[in-house]
DNA sequence: ACACCCTCCTGGAGGC
DNA sequence: TGCCTCCAGGAGGGTG
């Protein structure tokens, strides 16, 4: 599932390619691919428009197309293939569901498996990304920054840190790895965190995204980048899809448990239950 | 404010 | 071998 790292290893990737290179045709097979348009006014709409570049933010795509923005949401198992030349086994694949001709016959593919992915076509991209939180990676994420997120909020870490909301760009895995780097259990309330604790948390998260973005992200299953090519962080992976295998720092057998309706992985030892006890003695309020 | 559940989807895995 | 059921989960919506 592209998260973070995936989708910047694409953008990346494209930013190399599809500057300059004019839409000639557009074909859609999956109609609710499309999250703003009709296929027709979708089609009339982008051929003839020239990418200017590609970034990202959070875990949306940004494809600048003048006038117009064209954002993709690769969702769960969503792919982005581009090759030079039209090719018969993706022009067929029943999980294609977007097709962008390009000049000299140069293909986009927009392959999906579970056919949650979206593209969005506006003239303003915070129209579609303005409520996103901050980018990880950004220089304003600071740990007071992070501090002062966690600290303004008293909800369980995990469900927290996928709120793209409030952080954007984060999935289940590289919150798993991250907590698992800053030895924080998932369930830990945002607000009881100690500045140590958020030191961690900050400096383990940011580098283990700019690790996964280096090493191409991870391929577990279905995530390829736009030339096919599969990840290799997956290697470098602590927790996540490890229950049952040792812990890399003590040896105590990973567990997978449940949190926010997500499979969650961590180690019992090194992040410990946070005891009920901070919570009681940091609100001893009670409505009357 | 926050937790929880449902929906969208399909392929893969497990049970029998 | 084959059929059936369950499960994974990002995001948005609704409910309590």
């Amino acid at each position: 599932m592209p998260e973070l790292p995936e989708v910047e290893y694409i953008a990346r990737s494209l930013d190399a390619r599809l500057p300059g290179q004019t839409v000639c045709d557009v074909v859609v097979r999956w109609e609710r691919t499309l999250a703003t348009h009709d296929p027709t006014s979708f089609r009339s709409a982008l051929c003839g428009l020239t990418f200017q570049s590609v970034g990202r933010r959070g875990k949306f795509l940004l494809l600048e197309l003048p006038p117009y923005w064209l954002l993709i949401h690769l969702r769960m198992t969503g792919r982005l293939y581009y090759c030079p030349a039209p090719q018969p086994d993706w022009e067929q694949n029943r999980h294609v569901h977007l097709i962008l001709s390009l000049d000299r016959d140069a293909r986009l593919y927009l392959h999906d498996i579970r056919k949650f992915g979206r593209a969005y076509l506006t003239f303003d991209p915070q129209e579609v990304v303005g409520n996103l939180g901050i980018e990880p990676l950004s220089p304003e994420l600071t740990p007071e920054r992070l501090a002062q997120e966690l600290r303004s909020r008293r909800r369980q870490l995990k469900p927290l840190l996928l709120d793209q909301r409030v952080l954007a760009g984060l999935g289940n895995i590289y919150v798993d790895e991250a907590l698992w780097a800053a030895s924080i259990h998932p369930l830990t309330r945002s607000h009881t965190l100690t500045d140590a604790q958020i030191a961690e948390l900050h400096e383990n998260l940011r580098r283990i995204l700019r690790d996964a973005i280096a090493h191409g992200g991870t391929t577990l299953r279905d995530y390829r980048g736009p030339c096919d090519e599969t990840g290799q962080h997956q290697f470098s992976l602590a927790v996540y899809g490890r229950a049952g295998t040792p812990c890399r720092r003590c040896g105590t057998l990973i567990e997978r448990t449940v949190v926010a309706q997500r499979g969650t992985h961590y180690c019992p030892v090194c992040q410990p239950v946070p005891t009920e006890g901070e919570e009681t003695l940091d609100e001893p309020q009670t409505d009357s």
